[in-house]
DNA sequence: CACTAATCGAGACGGTACGTCGCGTCTTGTG
DNA sequence: CACAAGACGCGACGTACCGTCTCGATTAGTG
């Protein structure tokens, strides 16, 4: 699950596929209700009605359940990629805005990236979830550059950066302030910076 | 000193100034032999010479004490606030990427932002060592805007968000690329976005 | 055994029958080396080869786990109830000072009597540990009295609490003077306080 | 204070007669209202009005502090030492009874017995309590050996452990049965046990 | 009248034990 | 095999109490 292709066991029990729902969705309930403390082996556990080892059974550790209960897939930027450079950018600050500020998100985002320090593969996880993003923006970028567009020097690690770490010290520092005119007005700002010198 | 103005107690034995500086200093030690899970109440104490208890009377939990040792000031963008607007908007980029890059900040700062959701007060805290640059650049930002400097939808709320929290994604998702090369182009490119349309 | 009857848990993990014997044996090793204040969560776990929190799963304070280590069973007379008065009262002076007189009890008594005000059910526990030498006493003393070999006033509770009294005074006040000549005199002026006036 | 004559102290501040009161009173008022666990330093300086240091002047540990709250003086008989055997008997079980059985006494009894076996001089001293008791028995139960009213094996030691370890089972074990027919049975039962065989 | 010396209040100090909690693993019996 | 249940080792947490200490401020007797 996740990330990762799972080996396909043929023999024994096969396991309860509610469990892994009934987990992912616990740990969002508890997530917004207690935030990242509240998410307790245990609390996991006995809110999705099942036990501690059934957890383990699926992750290496809680916080890899939680990564997938708040992050359970790629971020996605629409279909715009052959849109104009202001619509992908600002696809690129609203998607990443969306998906970072959902409860369960904007309160699992400091543990998850704590923790990461003790995971790497969990570490790894979290920035795989951007790969797709970084792959196309790298190439959309780069054709905005060969017309023209964007500033030479612009790199799309640089701009992916900077885009999730604002949106990220947003939902840390000034939670609620994250509406629509700052996305637009972020938008506008890294638009400008993009831009080539002339 | 600390996070707060201290009440001028004149009665009873007077706190041992020493402990407070091994406390800390121990903590800095700590963190970058072993990172936030070495930082324990008891390593820190028998580190600094002293006990749990002592620490327990000068910070309210653990993690307010980690703070004070690795952000134990204000952030300073030196005494340039007539300087160019390049050279402020350098240094703030410079002085940031300095502040959480030491050896002990990039240790802490993933546990603090997580802590920061248990403690309140904590979040105030960490808010408010940006609160000096942040007026500071106000000030600055608003005489660009008025000369023609800067775009007129310039904030510097905005600006700190987005130079901060860039730092952040950098420490945090690519520790180790973020060189002068790497300032220098988050500088041109937060430069770009502060020009005006013109 | 223990204090109460236990509910037969029938689910989850057993507890590991070992560890209730090491803890006790413990215990009554470090009673016997180090007396009363030597007796710690954290080095009954120690020598026992466990951890506090196993402890504190059996026993819900460490006096609990003193009391049970110290006094393992009710206190015995033997299987002289059928015997002369003359020799029962024996055996219940002796028995008592027996029971005291370990190196594990001795050390124990006064902290466990100590702890007794401020756990109301090792209070009870104590207590029942003497309730069937109460009732052997209680029925032997009344065919005594019914044979006229007794004072009609005389009470098991009264001969008990005497009895137990005293010898917890001679631990208490007089350790090392407690020997069998300690015991036969008390026992024979016990025996005279038992009979009949005339 | 206590037992001990103390050196004439002539030089510098003299100590504050009210306070030795005070916190003897805040002894027996913490005793009677939360047991011994209530007597802690802090609160019995906090009750008395005054501070730890103070009390620490006056008395090497707090168990001396509560043994003189608790225990004045030496335990009185009266003066009825040329009185008849009966009624020593019965004034020995009734004072040590009124002695042992005030709320404060009762509480701390366990308590102090307890810490007996860490201060070796509070060990003394208790006993000590004891001494004019157990000389003047000593003296009237010679007379009434002689006089062929008493048991020639009878010994004032066993007599006075015999009946202030009952008083102690007695608070311990089953505190308020301990009334005037109590006193009476054990008095009838233990000049029982000091007559003669004849 | 200053000087000295011990007290007073307040509270921090080192030390140590307490009982609780969470993690990730394990060991049962039952499907 | 999975599952429910819960004990296991580990280790950190924050609190409490002990008896001592260090302050600044009093409060006598002495020189």
């Amino acid at each position: 699950m996740g990330t990762d292709v799972e080996a396909p066991r043929a023999t024994g029990r096969p396991r309860d596929p509610r469990i892994e729902q009934a987990a992912l969705a616990a740990v969002r309930d508890l997530l917004a209700e207690g935030g990242y403390a509240a998410v307790t082996g245990a609390a996991v556990a006995a809110r999705a009605g099942t036990t501690k080892a059934a957890l383990y059974r699926r992750w290496p550790a809680l916080p890899h359940l939680v990564h997938e209960a708040v992050f359970p897939g790629e971020l996605a930027l629409g279909t715009n990629l052959r849109a104009g450079l202001d619509e992908v950018v600002a696809r690129l600050v609203g998607g990443t805005r969306d998906a970072l500020c959902t409860p369960a998100a904007a309160a699992a985002l400091p543990g998850l990236l704590a923790e990461a320090g003790t995971y790497p593969d969990l570490h790894a996880s979290m920035i795989r979830r951007f790969s797709g993003v970084l792959a196309a923006m790298d190439e959309r970028l780069g054709e905005a550059i060969d017309a023209g567009e964007a500033h030479p020097d612009a790199r799309a690690d640089d701009l992916v950066q900077l885009v999730v770490g604002t949106v990220i010290a947003g939902v840390l520092l000034t939670p609620g302030a994250l509406d629509d005119a700052w996305v637009d007005r972020l938008t506008a700002s890294v638009l400008r910076g993009l831009r080539p010198d002339r």
